[in-house]
Parts: structure tokens; sequence; C-alpha cells
DNA sequence: CGGTGTGAAAGTTTTCACAGCG
DNA sequence: CGCTGTGAAAACTTTCACACCG
């Protein structure tokens, strides 16, 4: 039991991955740990893809852009394929994350669970404004902009959250990668312009609201399947941030 | 003045659009309503394009898929632009959105000013927990769930966000499909399975992190160009939820 | 059997390149 | 001129189909 079986982690590194296959993984690693949960020790390619809304073909080229982690006749070992995604993924290792701007949004960020779950940390919070700074929100207690150089530095955090008007997300920006941060989650309406090498991730809520409402005015193909869960764009979020509690009916 | 010029609003309604060039129009209007607001009369597609990482090709043959609106030697107005997009996007009219679940999140959701500006009015909040129900956040009155279905029917809403812990989330959705809506942004992070016809979309805020970690782990290569913006899946939103002060540094 | 891994084919999206227009 | 609109080519992604395996 000391070797993993299927070739492993062998992340080809070279062969370059499309950016939607790697979105594909966060799906199935997500759909893999519930169903880990729910006591399912192996899932074949079809069962997977058909939970999310994929083909079986699609799953295994997917997984075979990484390497070979299935069994013939028998499909996949959750707990393997689990670990090799969050391999993958780089959730095998905590990652510390730094926020600034602790409006309304990013308290509620603050307290978001699902982000401990995959092994993100939020272990630090920053906001310009003074009367925000000293507060405590789920145990961070916010820091003035002055501290975020060298927190960043001395703790080596390599990812950031914006969470700031608009206006001032840009500076924001450039003032977490002065600091050695190579990841951003852009939470403000706008489009940062970054040295190359610097990671940003976009999350535009009115945005997402847009292609709903382009979808639902234009009865975009859906997926076709007679089942299936149609997803638009990226993944699906938002969870126990809190106990929003929900006895439906 | 009476004639918008180009061939308007002409959307070939056969030709199915990806939805990563609908992802792409989103971007390109909050980008035009940027420069109307900055005083620009008009853009080429390469400037555009320039502003957002995209191809001048790119935006031209998107832009294409709708219609003709630009002017040879000259570029595209951007008034007018922003009113096709809209008209295509379908954000120039009013869409009432019904929330369920106010947690944290709902609750910050309910404070965005993002929505509102992009034409989107959160008329209602429902919730399961009758210590929520009665308070107010923002102007709206947390209701009852039973009273989901006569809203949603009365009112015409077609759009509703789910805000409500992982576990509920589908039967959630199934009772706003149940109570007439057709578009659902769904913030919990599991995979919706509604009948065809529904639009989903999905909003992970863990997979959007793993999407960035995977990223800075690999060094995927960014976009290349000497400056631009890297945006790694959908779009770039969060903004002035509140008014979490930024004076940078 | 039932199911993986994978070349080859089909389909889709992006880039190229250029005619045409004001 | 500068820039659009658009076919045609290139690049990329998905689906197919099948050899192989336990």
């Amino acid at each position: 039991m000391t070797d993993q079986r299927p070739i492993p982690g062998e992340i080809p590194s070279d062969a370059t991955v499309p950016k939607v296959v790697v979105n594909r993984l966060s799906l199935y690693l997500r759909e893999l740990q519930r169903l880990e949960s729910a006591g399912q020790a192996t899932i074949s390619s079809g069962q997977l893809g058909a939970l999310l809304g994929f083909s079986d073909a699609q799953v295994r080229k997917d997984l075979g852009f990484f390497g070979q982690f299935g069994y013939p006749g028998v499909g996949y070992r959750c707990d393997e394929l689990i670990r090799a995604m969050r391999d993958i993924l780089g959730t095998n290792q905590l990652w510390p994350v730094v926020m600034v701007g602790v409006g309304n949004l990013g308290q509620a960020l603050l307290g978001y669970r699902g982000f401990v779950r995959q092994n993100f940390r939020i272990v630090a919070a920053f906001d310009a404004d003074p009367a925000k700074v000293g507060q405590s929100f789920d145990g961070i207690t916010v820091r003035p902009m002055g501290e975020l150089p060298a927190f960043v530095r001395e703790q080596a955090v390599r990812l950031g959250m914006i969470v700031v008007p608009t206006e001032h997300a840009q500076a924001v920006a450039e003032q977490l990668v002065a600091a050695g941060v190579d990841g951003i989650v852009n939470f403000a309406p706008v489009t940062l312009t970054l040295p190359p090498g610097v990671q940003v991730v976009a999350v535009d809520l009115a945005i997402e609201l847009e292609q709903l409402s382009f979808a639902v005015t234009s009865r975009l193909q859906t997926d076709s399947d007679s089942e299936s869960a149609t997803h638009a764009d990226g993944a699906s979020p938002a969870d126990d941030s809190e106990p929003e509690t929900e006895p439906p009916a």
C-alpha cells in the first residue's frame, strides 16, 4: 500500500492544459468529495460525467491530461482520485490568503466556510478606512493598509482577494503585487492590468446575472440532456457561509 | 436621428452563439460603460480588445454574431454599442429577482449596488428560518418560504438567486422552478439537476480560488501580452457593495 | 462483461488576411 | 488613410470508436 497504483501525479507540465479542463477538474473534485462522504468507493467516468452533465469521454480525456488514474472494468477509486485532483489543483497544501476591503461583501467572505474546506485560509484583512481598522470579523482583526507589504512578505502569502470599490481595485492590485502576491481573486467589476506572471481570477456578480438574462431571453440551448444540470460559466459556489436555515417548505 | 444606423438589434437568433462570446459581450459592455463615463465617444475593435486582452479580430467576430454596429475607418460609437449590447443581453429592461437564503452572503448581496446598475432588482428575499423572517436588510423584509410561489407568480419574476446552505440548494431550486422562475444563480457549491429550459449560472467561490492555486502553482500561461489583464474564467465583479473605503496608502 | 486510455475524426473557436467603405 | 466585416485557414476541443485489461 505504499504505492498509489496508476501513474500518479505525473503532471506532464509541458502539455498546456486548457483552462476549461482545469475548471471541470474542480467540478469533478467537488462531486467526488460529495460521493466519498456518501460512502461511495469507486465511480466510472460515465457516472461522474452524468452527475455533472458531461460525457464519459470528456471525463476520461480531462483526467488523461494529468496521468492515469483508473482501473479498467472498475472505474476510479474516489479516495485516490480526490487526492490526485487536489495534488493537481494544489489544494493538498494550505493556502494563506489576504483580503483587502472589509465592506459587506468582504465580511461575508471572511465567514465563508467553503474556503476552509478546500484548504484556503484568510489569514489577514486590510482596509484603508481607519474606522474599520481594529474591528474584528470572524476572528480576523482588520489591519491598516500600511501593514500589507510586511505581512505578505513575512508570511509568504501568495494569494489575495480584492473586495474594494471599483475605483480602488487597480491600485490595490498593484500594492498586492508589489508586496509579493502572485494570484488575485478580483471581486471589483473592472479589468485589472498587471504584469505577466500574476494570475487573476475575476468574479463579477452582475455579469453572472447578465449571462442569465441573455440565456432566459434567448432560450439558449441548455445542454439538451433530458435531465442535467445547466451550468453556464464557471462553477457553483456560495454555501454554508452561515446558518441561513433552509428546511424547505 | 431616428434611425440607429447600422443593422441594429438584428439578432440572428438561429446561429447558435457560443457561451464564451456572450461572456465577452458582458466584458465589452462593462468597458464601454466605463469609457462613455470617461467621455469617450467612439472606440475601435483594437482599442477595446487591448483594454481587455483580446484581439481586434475577436472583438469584431463577437459583435458580428449579432449584427453590424461599426463605421469603417471610425470604429464604434460607444453610446450606440452600449445600447445594442444591452438589448442583446436583455438589460435594457428591468429584471426583478428573488433571493432565497438571507445569511451573511445573502445579506451582503442584498446591498450590492452592482446589480442595480445593470438593471437587476432584488425585489424579495425568503428564508426558512422563522428567526430571519420579518427582519429587514437594505429595505427588504425577509419573507417566509410559503410566500414564494404566490410572490413569483403575481410579480412574474423570472430570476432567482440561491444563497442557502448546500444541503438545501436542490430543494430550493425545485421550489423556485415550481413557482415559475426560469433562470437561477446558484451560490451553493453543488450541481443542480433541473428540467431542461431552466437556465443556471453557478458561482462557486472556493472553485475560483482553486483555479487560482492551480494557475500560480503551474505558472499557467497568462496571456503573453506584455501588459494585459489576466482574467481566468468568467468576468470580474464585486464592487461598491458598500463603503469599504479604499484610499490606497 | 464493464470500463479505461487514446488515436483519429468531427466540430468549434480563434486568427489571419483582405476587400470595401467613408 | 484607418478601420469594419467576413470568408478561409489554423488552432483547439470534443466526440467517436476501439484495442486492451481485470
